[in-house]
DNA sequence: CGCGGCTTTGATGTTCATCAAGTAAAGTGG
DNA sequence: CCACTTTACTTGATGAACATCAAAGCCGCG
């Protein structure tokens, strides 16, 4: 882990999605008590019963937030990328982290305090709803997508996902896969084998292609329809 | 439906959860733009698809979330039970609200102005922060419990619902289902009779007793370790 | 260059959905 | 209040979906 300079946010992105309803002066508290914090790929972000004492978003790279179960096992709850603000829905509810956080490709998290949120919350009520409204969001997306996987089977699940990369991350038909087929599974809850075995029928099928480790979307559409229907 | 009297509600047991910070005069604008409305067993109470113009929080009763696929068949996300804020969580990210509720025992719930709660967030900052604590809280629950389910098979599935009636809804060992073995199945997305036979063997092996409607915990123990385990 | 992690395929068994068929209970209309 | 209809519940038989075990090739990395 690396602390980067701590250049202006002003310019960022993703400012608008949460600081936008703020005057010069709370911007300023922010960018104060602000970090970027560079992560190799692989490297633990942020552990399961870690104390909370600010928040992150995410910058560049990917993350997967994840549990260990007592048999050692991994269960994924999601793969965030960037512009999500990761632990926003469980940063005010409880003192320690629930999830592990982990990056899975090179990543760069901007860090906040906890205390400055807050403050803003309590004086700025415009910032208040605005925070309100990302947390609904963000709880909507986790709900609906976990929602939706549970009446799936494999087929679907796995479709699901490859158009979760090529839709919302790499917005290509063509792109590295930056999990592996193991962690596949653990987002789905299956076996490692039998992803593989989905994603070579996929192949077979002519619905996706494989160049070293890079995926190819033969047909989209085809799977629209079996991330729909099973 | 049936629209009760508007008693204060100052002396609701439910009151601190949420409206404890407030000021009587703040208060007076709840109480005022409040309606408690009454639903039978098996009324639904709101439809995917309607607008928000209010959120709800349960005073009596039982009521089931759920969505209905184009199959034709329903998929329970959440079962809840007295003061619970049954709409909070999505009242302020979408329009329109995104999954059915219905009673699923008789039922009273409390309907706030949504236009209320916003002014007040607005301008009480206390207030603000209590509302993303709710948030907060209510989205770790309903990911939780979806999240545990996942890696869990029937027999751990069901034990969880078991469980659940009894340390969170009733207290007691011994209850009337308030479901039926359909709905549990909807709520686990199993098939209702893999349901019924899991229960049936839960009583071969005098886990659990059938009289009548009710059901009677024998090993509370046990059915601990099974929702654990698997 | 050898070791460990990732990937792949095949064989086997378990878990669960589905179909079928029947009983019990609970609404519903005359 | 009773016949009728629907909904809930239950058990058994069958097959599909999926996990698990085993074995082997591949690749990156120290």
């Amino acid at each position: 882990m690396l602390i980067t300079e701590t250049s202006s946010c002003k310019a960022c992105i993703y400012r608008h999605l949460l600081f936008g309803s703020l005057n010069d002066e709370e911007y300023n508290l922010v960018n104060k008590s602000r970090k970027e914090i560079f992560f190799k790929k692989g490297k633990k972000i942020k552990l399961e019963g870690e104390k909370f004492t600010s928040f992150f978003y995410l910058r560049k790279g990917l993350v997967k937030l994840y549990k260990t179960d007592n048999m050692g096992k991994d269960h994924i709850l999601s793969i965030n990328k960037p512009g999500d603000f990761i632990t926003l829905l469980h940063v005010f509810s409880t003192d320690n982290y629930q999830y592990n956080i982990a990056a899975i490709e090179d990543t760069l998290v901007c860090e906040v305090e906890l205390s400055v949120l807050k403050e803003l919350i309590k004086t700025n009520g415009e910032f208040a709803l605005n925070i309100v409204f990302r947390m609904g969001k963000i709880a909507d997306n986790v709900i609906a997508s976990r929602f939706g996987q549970a009446k799936l089977q494999v087929k679907g699940k796995i479709a699901t996902i490859i158009l979760f990369f090529s839709d919302q991350v790499y917005r290509k038909k063509r792109f590295r896969m930056p999990v592996t087929r193991r962690e596949i599974g653990e987002l789905i809850s299956m076996s490692t084998e039998n992803v593989i075995r989905t994603l070579s029928e996929f192949k077979k099928d002519n619905i996706v292609k494989f160049e070293g480790k890079e995926i190819i979307i033969l047909d989209y559409n085809r799977l629209v329809m079996i991330s729909k229907a099973g």
